[in-house]
DNA sequence: CGGCGAGTTGATAGCTTTCAAATGCCGTGG
DNA sequence: CCACGGCATTTGAAAGCTATCAACTCGCCG
């Protein structure tokens, strides 16, 4: 519905205004679930992850997420969840009280964060989808597939997926142990589908990984 | 961050004049996934299932929604879930065509929508926790929890709740088979935690279920 | 009263987790 | 440059949980 929205250069101005620019090397945590909640970012290059530590010491992976993603929603002024880079990632921030006097003045601005929080929806409902398969091999090749569309990450002559997390993160984003994602991928590999070159690098198969979900 | 916010008559007014009236009876199709998608919904009273048929014959119920929710976001121009009532519902009904002249003109209406927008996202995160705890037992014992909240469908003061979805409904929302459904329900029942008075009509003890996820 | 569909119950097979141990990888220090 | 230590990953075997298939019960409606 709004994907021929634009910004007028006024806005655009507006909004760089107010945007910083920063960066965080690999594996270090930008806010953590519980924090107050200040800024809303949105990714330059890199990647980073959601999750969401629950009571019984389960860990919930929501999303990784990748250049152009926004994040940093809130709860009652608190971040629910911890966001954690994978890689190193630059990142614009966006301080909530500037954004909310923004949006008085132009709220057509609105429009990218209403774009934004419908995307993140949809995204949440195919991860829904992948972690409720009732076959862990096909919530783990149809996380694959997701992988393999982001062009920093995929090489599409080779079919050489680098993968930005760890079999943990896998485990908990697919919500199985850490044990099946190693056993998962070697089932894959004994299938034909793909070929782990070493623990990040696997060259797959899209069109028979495809073919399997 | 977008709590306060209030529209101004002539805005509520403008919105009035672009939305219809229009009822459903229990168990009816609102719109099929696939369908070229025209309008968008809004809950005045009753309650819909949102489902989304996949390639393998699995239906998985992205959502339950209750009075105030909306519903009917597009992808590509064609709704990407079927809607369904789970009993007799009125709604609001608003043409994308005239919503997308609307906010041309009153740009602030979009802030209802991002609101709507996030707040399905976090609904979507909370299911996601229920459909993946490790332990079927937990998963039911959380979505009574989550029906509980509806004032509709919950009496307070004796602890019944009605439950307006069936068991296959409560199955493809948490991802498992209907005969679980039933089982574990038994096992809710002899842990002391829930009375089943009917198959849709449950008294249920809120604070033990609640200590038990 | 009969019939149908929703819900329940039982037994077995299949899949994943858990606990344990082995292997491999990589950066650090000698 | 090589050895060592620590951590991530992989592999194995047994236990636990859920799906499946089948049969049965219940409630509702004609």
């Amino acid at each position: 519905m709004f994907s021929s929205f634009r910004l007028t250069g006024a806005e655009r101005e507006a909004l760089n205004a107010i945007s910083t620019r920063i960066h965080r090397p690999a594996k270090r945590r930008i806010y953590a679930q519980g924090d107050q909640g200040h800024y809303i970012y949105r990714i330059r290059s890199g990647a980073v992850r959601l999750e969401h530590q629950l009571k019984d010491g389960r860990n919930q992976i929501f999303a990784f997420l990748w250049p152009d993603d926004m994040f940093g929603t809130l709860d009652g002024g608190l971040y629910h969840t911890s966001a954690i880079t994978l890689v190193d990632t630059y990142l614009f921030q966006i301080s909530y009280p500037a954004l909310k006097s923004l949006v008085e003045v132009h709220p057509r601005i609105q429009t990218l964060f209403l774009r934004q929080a419908l995307d993140y929806a949809k995204t949440t409902e195919r991860h829904l989808l992948l972690a409720t398969y009732p076959l862990v091999v096909k919530r783990l090749a149809g996380f694959l597939l997701e992988c393999s569309r982001q062009a920093d990450f995929f090489d599409r002559t080779s079919g050489i997926l680098t993968l930005a997390m760890d079999r943990k993160d896998i485990a908990d984003y697919l919500g199985f142990a850490i044990e099946t994602t190693s056993r998962t991928l070697k089932e894959l590999e004994d299938m034909g589908l793909i070929q782990r070159l070493s623990a990040q690098r696997i060259r797959i198969d899209r069109d028979r990984i495809g073919a399997i979900i």
